[in-house]
DNA sequence: TATGAATGAGTGTTCATTCAT
DNA sequence: AATGAATGAACACTCATTCAT
């Protein structure tokens, strides 16, 4: 989000093409925004072209319809979000320093962009069976990841030999997407801070270590 | 849900008042579907009235609005959740057991109950900030419980001694909602089945376990 | 309305058709109250039942429906009505003191009554055109006794001889009629007191006195 | 209502913004009539908008609400009513013309309009509270033409001396409402006519004149 | 006779979508 | 390309009326 929200802002420049392109990407902002703030039915066509500073048809040149709006931000996000998570660097030869700062990235990626999570639990709110599973697949991304990480900490001997790795790919894929949601929901109750995101990098971190 | 669904299906026998209370019953059976199924924006009373063989009007006579009935329908839910996870005698004492237990029983009870996951994880599209904390506090019920089997394998030696007991049982609540959840949404690209339910189960166990 | 609903705080006597009629009036009297209050539409056959302390379908036993409740409502309010105002003993050979209360009579009717004005100005929330002229014919009543008063004041000689002594009652009629609700409707700009009333008095006796 | 109606029916020229303006007061006229002859529970959105020749929904692009409709329905007539009765130049200085002139003037007004007498008269369909005093203290406007005519026929000597001016000019304005609400409301048994206009317009002129 | 649970047509209102400009 | 006025099919909710008890 931050770099086409970025772009959006510079000073309106290029041809008729250009300024056709910045709009679209100002309604795939703010329908970004709407859909993780109110889900799929409490967002409106109205306020998404509001905070687009567009008018309401505009939408529906660029898009068929509300359904196709939701299918594209979701694409644009994920792909961002797997940008976001790829290890740095320094992490290349650290199993366990990248398993950890993947967790962490995650987090605060959606503390600005709960659409995220949303998607990644299939949230009802977003309806997705409206959709095929285009999307869907895309998750998938985060998964191999996530698996490719985990084959090199066993290669390495840093985690644990015999793990289910598919599954446990999944399952801290999970985790990542829960607590993503929550950085970004503030539950009073039990609110997500420093300390218990220390809490779930270690206890992924307990659950594969070897022994 | 599934004793008062059962019931439902019974010859109607009893008075009046015994055939209100079971046209209630099918009431909130049907909004507990179509909440879990739909969400919140995504449910229509209609709806629900057809799928409880009730008429449209029948349900304002049991509920001020949709909001009190997704209410009271979250509460049974709770109430039904918590009962099926209290830990058996024989799990008593032993943690490892009792924790592995609850996580099965939960996805197991979630298969047929999607709104509790989606409760758990504060689903955007319950609106929940609608209604009181009434039923958020209930589910402290749950992390409390974990909290309890975690202090007692400590206690036992069974656990790591340094857990953050707090943090670790949130973090257990929320990847046995997210898997519960998961246990309904039919995922084509990664179907909870045993395989996975067993990998969950160890990686809780392993993230807990004394070294 | 004060004999009607006073009977029916008596101590419940008589047999079952006693009792009977006693709830039919209950219901016609609290009809009279919603009916005034709210308008027709307004008006519900929920709460009159409420008011009446009697369930909701005995009404339909009374009665045929919403409609018909209001007619008959409507026929007793004029006959209480008429027979207040009739004039007293003493007013019998004073024609204009007889014209005087009887204004000041209606005004203090109606203030417990409002059904009645909102009857006699074709108030649109009736809905008179439901019913037949029915009742309308029976306001004839009024005008009817106020024309006679006229003609007697007119052969005393008290009264202007060429008075237009039907279309006179007309307007006497109407103008006792509005002064009436005005007595119940609160107008804070401007509330029917003492002083307006006697200004009404005074500006009947003054249009048609002999000079 | 005369001009803005006929503008209506104006061959349909001019641009959008000229297009929807006339759409709006298109709405605005048969709200009136609605409003008029079934109160305001009594009138439907739907019909109202049947009557306008427009779809169900514009009517929310103009107005909040129903009752914002009725707010500025309100407005309008008494706007146009008062901008009826002013006097015209010649009865300036003949307060007796005036006032007889300003009561025919009102009852033909409302020949076409039943609204403003429901107004003039509380009506309790129309359910005023709904609204600020906004429009209710416009209806002032009438009372007061009313109380400087009187005070001019006094001053000259044509009018009683000792007359309540405020009391009469709240009698003369009820009377000019009622008569105005039953020169529309077709009564069978007694019909505004020539005949009965006559006697009110002398009626009033009796009560006030100087003896 | 009396109840009140049950019905379903109808209400005000919202909002995705279209289309003349 | 861009607008926003216009549409109409939903929606949540109400209430006169019926009917099994």
């Amino acid at each position: 989000m931050a770099t086409s929200r970025q772009q959006a802002l510079l000073p309106a420049s290029g041809g008729r093409r250009e300024a056709s392109r910045r709009r679209r990407q100002a309604i795939l902002d703010a329908a970004r925004v709407c859909f993780g703030r109110d889900g799929y039915a409490g967002a409106t066509v109205a306020r998404i072209a509001e905070e687009a500073r567009v008018s309401n048809g505009l939408l529906y040149q660029f898009f068929h319809n509300k359904d196709e709006l939701l299918e594209v931000v979701l694409k644009e996000v994920v792909r961002d979000w797997v940008r976001a998570l790829v290890p740095r660097e320094h992490e290349r030869e650290r199993p366990a320093l990248a398993l950890e700062q993947m967790f962490r990235r995650s987090v605060e990626f959606c503390v600005n962009d709960p659409l995220l999570p949303a998607l990644l639990s299939s949230d009802p709110s977003l309806q997705l069976q409206r959709m095929g599973t285009a999307t869907e697949g895309r998750l998938d991304a985060h998964r191999k990841l996530i698996a490719s990480i985990l084959e090199q900490g066993i290669d390495r001997g840093d985690f644990q030999a015999d793990l289910d790795v598919a599954s446990v790919a999944d399952l801290i894929s999970q985790l990542t997407a829960d607590y993503s949601r929550r950085a970004y929901v503030t539950n009073p109750d039990f609110p997500v801070n420093a300390r218990i995101v220390d809490a779930g990098a270690r206890f992924i971190l307990d659950a594969v270590r070897a022994r």
